[in-house]
RNA sequence: CGGGAUGUAGCACAGUCCGGUUAGUGUACCUGCUUUGGGAGCAGGGGGUCGCAGGUUCGAAUCCUGCCAUCCCGACCA
């Protein structure tokens, strides 16, 4: 198992100091978990974006911006969502700052208190949807199909770095929809894209599936969820897209004239994915040399190592090492020459593979001699000679395997940590002692999921799509169920 | 906010029980020479409010009191 975020020590390591930091805040306040993204971290991050962002645009959505702050009022409209997201608010109560004239020290302007104090945005459903009002009048203005790019601030209790950060990056989707099967229909639809996006570019096989009553989000009617499990046996719930039905278009008061000339609420969907996705990428593929990156997000997919004791063997390895950069850009590939004189290419092996390069290409005078490179693969740490004739179409055809074989290789570790319980005994014991996810049957009932979870710390981590009903057995209550539910540790 | 642990150089730690030279090790950093096919070697060098405040003492990183912070476990959660 790779030794990413699991443990204290671990969570320090050079595995994601390449990627984040945490911040340094304050000395002496509450303010934590707060994250600072590297550039190398920011570069996986953007290549995440570039690729949702398409497939956003591709199924019919744009991109919009809406307000960091929303007024107190708006954000109470909706009882069940303000329930849920009450108790980790950052709020904003006065606009300016004063010099005290005794202590000569910054300090707040009681005068310049808000008559209404701001919530900085936790989800922006609310201010969205007091948006929303002003622009439907019409079954013509609809559907309204908008995406925002932004941060917000959940004030969590504990945090943890990537997981569960005080601030986070991540995209909301929010839709508007003439018809209840129509608004469902983009829940759903949503669900698969990010469900495609995990698998085809993260390499992370999930479970698409439904939330249970208790861990829905506030405010919707149904929740969708796609559910990965890392490498330590825990699950991680990597994105989820709600059907709101007309909760929020009642809570605003949108309604359109529909053609039969009538008033109705406009039916709703949100969805998003955060800059968790960073974490699940490094907890599912990493090993004990770093991070594995799958070749569609790695920000570069190749580094080139000249290997050399004289200034005219390198010279003569960079001609040739940059037409092969050159070349292999030209097919599409992202390529790095590191011909740096302060490290050696031992050093600079052992850091491409902790920043997860998926292939390496080490070039010294005996490849020159004999008209040879070395091919280095992340995923399988395996090395091979290659012509340099072969070369480009060698890298290019790796770049797919390893992209390919990543998430096999997840997907077989998910299979082999997947099992069914048909006793509460059994569940117990696999759950504590070989963790992964486990399929039982289960009545149904939010006090017998409140019960598991407090006797095993395991959730229902969806109730999933694709597995058939049938007659069972609660495995807690033993009361009659209809399906196998989705039950795990997570994080 | 409860239970536990920890705070010493950029990072990781030893020293604390049993007070006593100039506070140490690894790594990172700087300089020089030799090196370069898997994190080089040697030599030299810079870097410390020992978490903060108070107390005990001839003398405190070490003992006492208070405070602060961090991490882990819970409650909360993308």
């Amino acid at each position: 198992m790779a030794k990413v975020l699991t443990s204290k020590e671990e969570n320090y390591s050079q595995w994601y100091n390449d990627l984040v930091t945490k911040a340094d805040l304050a000395e002496n306040s509450a303010v934590r978990g707060c994250m600072v993204i590297k550039p190398y971290g920011y570069a996986i991050w953007e290549k995440m974006q570039a690729a949702l962002d398409k497939m956003f645009k591709d199924t019919g959505h744009s991109n919009a911006y809406f307000p960091l702050f929303i007024p107190k009022s708006f954000f109470s409209k909706e009882a069940s969502h303000v329930e849920g997201f009450a108790k980790e608010c950052a709020v904003v109560t006065h606009y300016r700052l004063k010099n005290d004239e005794n202590t000569n020290e910054i300090v707040v302007d009681e005068d310049a208190r808000l008559e209404e104090e701001l919530i900085v945005r936790p989800t922006s459903e609310t201010i969205i949807w007091n948006t929303y009002k002003g622009w439907i009048q019409s079954y013509r203005d609809l559907p309204i199909l908008v995406n925002q790019w932004a941060n917000v601030v959940r004030w969590e209790m504990r945090t943890r770095l990537f997981l569960r950060t005080a601030e986070f990056l991540w995209q909301e989707g929010h839709t508007a929809h003439a018809t209840s099967q129509e608004a469902q229909e983009e829940t759903i639809k949503m669900m698969n894209v990010y469900a495609t996006f995990a698998e085809s570019f993260m390499g992370v096989p999930v479970i698409k599936g439904l939330k249970s009553e208790n861990e829905r989000f506030a405010g919707a009617i149904e929740t969708y969820c796609i559910e990965a499990l890392m490498q330590d046996g825990k699950a991680l719930q990597a994105g989820t897209s709600h059907f709101l039905g007309q909760n929020f278009a009642k809570a605003f008061d949108v309604k359109y004239l529909n053609k039969e000339g009538k008033q109705e609420y406009v039916w709703a969907s949100s969805w998003g994915v955060s800059t968790r996705l960073m974490g699940a990428l490094v907890m599912a593929h990493s090993d004990d040399n770093g991070l594995v990156l799958p070749p569609k997000l790695a920000p570069t997919q190749v580094v080139i190592v000249p290997i050399y004791k004289k200034d005219e063997q390198l010279k003569e390895i960079s001609e040739y090492a940059h037409v092969l950069k050159a070349n292999l850009e030209k097919l599409g590939v992202t390529v790095k020459y590191d011909d740096r004189d302060t490290h050696k290419p031992g050093w600079k092996f052992a850091e491409y593979e902790l920043k997860g390069f998926p292939v390496r290409i080490a070039i010294g005078p005996r490849d020159m001699e004999n008209k040879t490179v070395e091919v280095a693969r992340r995923d399988t740490l395996e090395k091979k000679l290659y012509n340099q004739s072969e070369v480009e179409k060698v890298v290019v055809d790796l770049l797919s395997d390893i992209q390919e074989n990543i998430y096999n290789k997840a997907l077989r570790f998910r299979e082999e940590n997947t099992r069914t319980a048909d006793n509460y005994e059994a569940f117990k014991d696999l759950i504590e002692n070989k963790g992964g996810f486990v399929y039982a049957f289960w009545d149904g009932t939010p006090e017998t999921e409140q019960k598991i979870k407090e006797e095993t710390k395991a959730t229902i981590r969806c109730i999933p799509l694709d597995t058939e009903e049938k007659e069972g057995k609660c495995v807690y209550s033993g009361k009659p169920a209809k399906k196998r539910v989705l039950f795990a540790r997570a994080y």
